[in-house]
RNA sequence: GCCGGCAUAGCUCAACUGGUAGAGCAACUGAAUCGUAAUCAGUAGGUUGUAGGUUCGAUUCCUAUUGCCGGCACCA
């Protein structure tokens, strides 16, 4: 059996061997760590048993998964067709990325999302063609004659320093470190899914490019399943179950500024107030901070100079020009100043839901996700250096209570100081980073290093969360500022009678209420868990002029139980009551008929199952306290 | 802010290449009083996001503008 191998050079295997045999036998020809594949589309890694009709083929030297891979080859075979539709494009990057991968390119027409499917076409026709995907290595001179028509491969070649290496494809070629599958023949479940603007190299002073993203499987059912998640995470779209489950809206006369509806204020309250006892829990105090403050407050934070074009500033006649607040922390420090301060006291954990706006640009907008009034679940601790490491943990250890209620994913990255531009001492630096370091590091929880991408004032935490469309978003954050209370010149007294400055810490777990709920929305695809939920039963008579005054009775119970009931008594039929019940996410409906009347017993049924089950009234109460005290999830994920 | 797309009834959507809008759901009225995911009939509902322009005539074509969507940049 002959194979191509990626660097274009041919092997024979013998017939007949274990796909395991043959990786390892083409590994050590090449003195590579190998992964390998079969034609039938299976993955398999080299070290595990392999069942194979006996063909297969090295695919990598790189710790590449093999899909990454894939969706890397299938973007050359997007510019190999790109070429052939529009000669006169160039090309910029082209990566596999998380689920896909995309390409930018220089075109001078504007593509539109019909143009994809024609694209598609000539991709699986060069697909059919098979052409062998050969890697060559160059010299740089050499590089920069091939691509000197493309000024974006040129400025990529100028960049390298290490081996330069294209692969060509029948008449393609490209700039590439790989590595590729062996030939197209290999690319054949893909679809191209969007275009966007993306500019060359991140940069917003360069041009924009046309992005091209697609996806691309071995088989296509792992094509066919992906592409019905991506329908399945519409469906879940917090800005879609938001309108039917009447949580929040948004209005043009207010772009990016969210009205709460009574369903949405009842499961955003009920957030807060949780958010609020647990916090009282672990020793913090709770604040508020007016809204706006006069400008010389955002002169001594710093925000007036660094802050100022992403800040509401209110226009007044005088000169005592006032500034909505973009963040609470002169507020806080403001608070803390009230008051002479022992170190007795420290750490002083000032929490506070503060209601900040900020003027995001237009483009960043999205539903709850990204807005320009938003409730942050603050706090400002102020407390010594020397406290750091463990106040740390201690906010780790209640996030962690905190987001396990919501069963949401999280990683941290950790923030170290920049390269310059920073101010304090560098072993106290040293310090607060080990602190947090070690903190992450005893979590559980992943996380990476991000060096120098910390404040000027401080290194810093970010927990990012995966919602269910798979993006990123950061919610909880901890920073560290070895500045502010100096700006403040805040001061506690020592044990030894001085003056000493705190050092604060800047924390939210949240982030913002708003986006938050969007996540959670989302993650809970709108079937909230029943504490949280704003209605939690619903209680339907089958015929009001004999069962309503009945419902009535349980729904006073239930209140004075403190679940959030409705009865819904309109002169519809039970199946149509029913099903809205079931549409709206009610955990539990209660159906209130001639049966009921004389018995102590009520018949539910809850979200998701649909067999009713009977029980007594009383046992039905204490079985929904419980499961609420307890935060169970409604639906087991 | 940038690139591209979209905007029609409260909601979800339709209206061939220009001939001034239609359906389902919701709402309202009436009948039916019904036991676990949609009872039937009728009524009403729109200056087609906004402002200009082209045209005998614009939801449809053009320009501007606002908002939204997909990304990018931004998110100390």
């Amino acid at each position: 059996m002959k194979l191509i191998l990626p660097d274009g050079k041919e092997l024979l295997v013998e017939e007949g061997l274990s796909g395991k045999e043959v990786a390892k036998q083409i590994a050590t020809s090449l003195e590579k760590k190998a992964l390998a594949y079969s034609l039938d589309g299976k993955l398999y890694d080299i070290n595990s048993k392999i069942e194979h009709d006996g063909r297969f083929a090295i695919i990598t030297d790189k710790s590449v998964e093999a899909i990454d891979l894939l969706n890397h080859s299938t973007s050359h075979l997007l510019a190999q067709a790109l070429k052939n539709l529009y000669p006169e494009v160039k090309f910029g990057f082209g990566p596999a990325i998380e689920e896909g991968f995309y390409y930018d390119i220089d075109l001078d027409k504007p593509l539109v999302e019909a143009d994809l499917a024609n694209i598609e076409k000539e991709m699986h026709r060069l697909a059919k063609e098979n052409y062998p995907i050969i890697r060559k290595n160059v010299s740089k001179e050499e590089a920069l004659e091939i691509f000197k028509d493309n000024e974006y491969k040129v400025e990529l070649i100028q960049g390298i320093d290490d081996q330069i290496s294209i692969y060509s494809q029948g008449d393609f070629t490209d700039l590439c470190s790989g590595p590729h599958v062996p030939s197209t023949g290999y690319i054949n479940h893909f679809k191209l899914l969007s275009l966007a603007g993306a500019y060359w190299r991140g940069d917003s002073n360069n041009k924009m490019l046309i992005r091209i993203y697609g996806t691309s499987f071995f088989t296509e059912q792992d094509l066919q399943n992906h592409l019905q998640d991506l329908e399945e995470r519409k469906k879940r779209d917090h800005r879609k179950l938001g309108k039917e489950l009447g949580l929040f809206m948004l209005s043009d006369f207010g772009p990016g500024l969210p009205f709460f509806l009574p369903n949405g204020y009842t499961l955003r309250r009920t957030l807060e107030d949780y958010w609020l006892k647990i916090h009282k829990e672990h020793g913090y105090v709770v604040i508020d901070t007016p809204i706006m403050l006069s400008k010389q407050l955002w002169e001594i934070s710093g925000h007036w100079d660094h802050y100022k074009e992403d800040m509401f500033i209110t226009k007044v006649e005088d000169d005592n020009e006032y500034a909505i607040k973009p963040m609470n922390c002169p507020g806080a420090i403001l608070v803390y100043k009230n008051d002479l301060h022992s170190y007795k006291e420290l750490p002083l954990r000032f929490a506070e839901l503060g209601h900040v706006h900020r003027n995001e640009a237009t483009g960043a907008l999205n539903g709850l996700f990204r807005v320009r009034s938003f409730t942050q679940d603050d706090a400002h601790i102020l407390l010594t250096e020397d406290q750091i490491a463990d106040e740390v943990k201690n906010i780790l250890k209640l996030y962690d209570e905190i987001y396990s209620v919501f069963g949401l994913n999280y990683h941290i990255e950790l923030s170290t100081r920049p390269e310059d531009n920073f101010i304090g001492d560098i072993e106290v630096w040293n310090k607060a980073e080990a602190a947090l370091a070690e903190a992450c590091a005893n979590s559980g929880h992943s996380y990476k290093i991000n060096p120098g991408d910390g404040a000027f004032y401080g290194p810093k935490l970010d927990f990012k969360l995966k919602d269910s469309m798979n993006r990123i978003w950061q919610c909880g954050t901890l920073q560290l500022d070895m500045q502010l209370p100096g700006r403040f010149d805040c001061s506690y007294i020592a044990e030894d009678g001085t003056k000493k400055c705190p050092v604060m810490i800047h924390r939210a777990c949240f982030g913002s209420i708003e986006r938050f709920i969007g996540i959670i929305t989302e993650n809970f695809a709108g079937a909230f868990p029943t504490w949280l939920t704003p209605v939690q039963i619903n209680v339907l008579p089958v015929k009001n002029s004999l069962h309503e005054s009945r419902c009535n009775e349980l729904k006073k119970l239930f209140e004075q139980n403190n679940l959030r009931v409705q009865v819904d008594n309109r002169e519809e039929k039970l199946g149509y009551r029913m099903r809205e019940s079931q549409i709206k996410k009610i955990p539990y409906t209660i159906v209130i008929g001639d049966k009921e009347l004389e018995s102590t017993q009520i018949t539910y049924r809850k979200y998701g199952v649909e067999t009713p089950v009977t029980i007594e009234l009383n046992d039905f109460i204490e079985m929904i306290n419980k499961e609420i005290a307890n935060k169970d999830l409604l639906v087991k994920k």
